[in-house]
DNA sequence: TTAACTGCAAAAGTTTTGCAGGTCG
DNA sequence: CGACCTGCAAAACTTTTGCAGTTAA
């Protein structure tokens, strides 16, 4: 399950075909974001050090996430966060006191999703959903 | 349901307790947030008028927050969505294509939070939640 | 070779902060 | 009257953009 670093992995052809160019600061940038889980751009940038600037980073996040290789969304305050659109889907539960973020898998969606699919006719993107509140040991404070 | 311009409710009455001041400048903002369902600070900033400096609106939000009177989340990309926090739960689906912002009652969200309330401890916040997909209308296409 | 990409620096946009004067209580 | 607030302007951040030199293909 690991990342091959092999050639012919099949996003590098997807870039190709658009006419992009594989770089070693893209690699880099899709890299640290599997690293990191997830993580906002300033992580980002500090994960794959000061090799890639951060103009660079951002254009290569840009880049990765309308290839559909990397997602982002916004679970605290300020910044987005990225990360590996691949990955086994799963909701994130954020902490409003102590920020952790915690994680169960999507599956638990199902019947949400399929009831709003067919009241409005909305398809939910599952890949990656975020939900506020309290974490178990906050609550107890 | 309306919102009474009474001299007591409730909520003046928490903040004179905590020491803060009831001013006319918080009052607009309060009622631009309610009158405009979700809005970002600069389009709460529009609908008080130029009677509000933006600086205001941006520490008016943050004390309403902090008093539990509006609440934000991040329905689109880059700024943070303010509104009520007394409303009606709801759940906000929004369309990654056409940017439209759909609502359901937050009800369908009860067995998913009760689960996850019981396998994690984690606390859902139902007061806003938001979902990204696809509308019906863009799917068509 | 050449069109795409990167780094740098400046610009644009957003949110925060310091301070003098105004105002609620 | 006194502490809290507001407006203004500047500062601090975050993200975007223009350009000349570099590099993947």
């Amino acid at each position: 399950m690991g990342k091959q670093t092999g050639t012919g992995e099949a996003w590098q052809q997807e870039l190709r075909a658009r006419g992009y160019r594989l770089t070693p600061q893209r690699q880099r940038v899709l890299e640290a974001v599997g690293v990191l889980g997830h993580a906002t751009p300033e992580a980002i940038s500090e994960q794959v050090g000061d090799g890639v600037n951060l103009s660079t980073v951002y254009r290569s996040l840009e880049l990765l996430e309308d290839l559909g290789l990397v997602r982002h969304t916004h679970l605290n305050h300020g910044s987005p966060s990225y990360s590996v659109a691949g990955s086994a889907d799963h909701v994130h539960l954020v902490c409003r006191d102590c920020e952790a973020v915690l994680e169960v898998g999507a599956e638990l969606l199902q019947p949400l999703v399929a009831t709003i699919a067919d009241e409005q006719g909305f398809s939910v993107d599952v890949g990656h959903v975020a939900l506020f509140g309290r974490c178990a040991a906050c609550a107890n404070r």
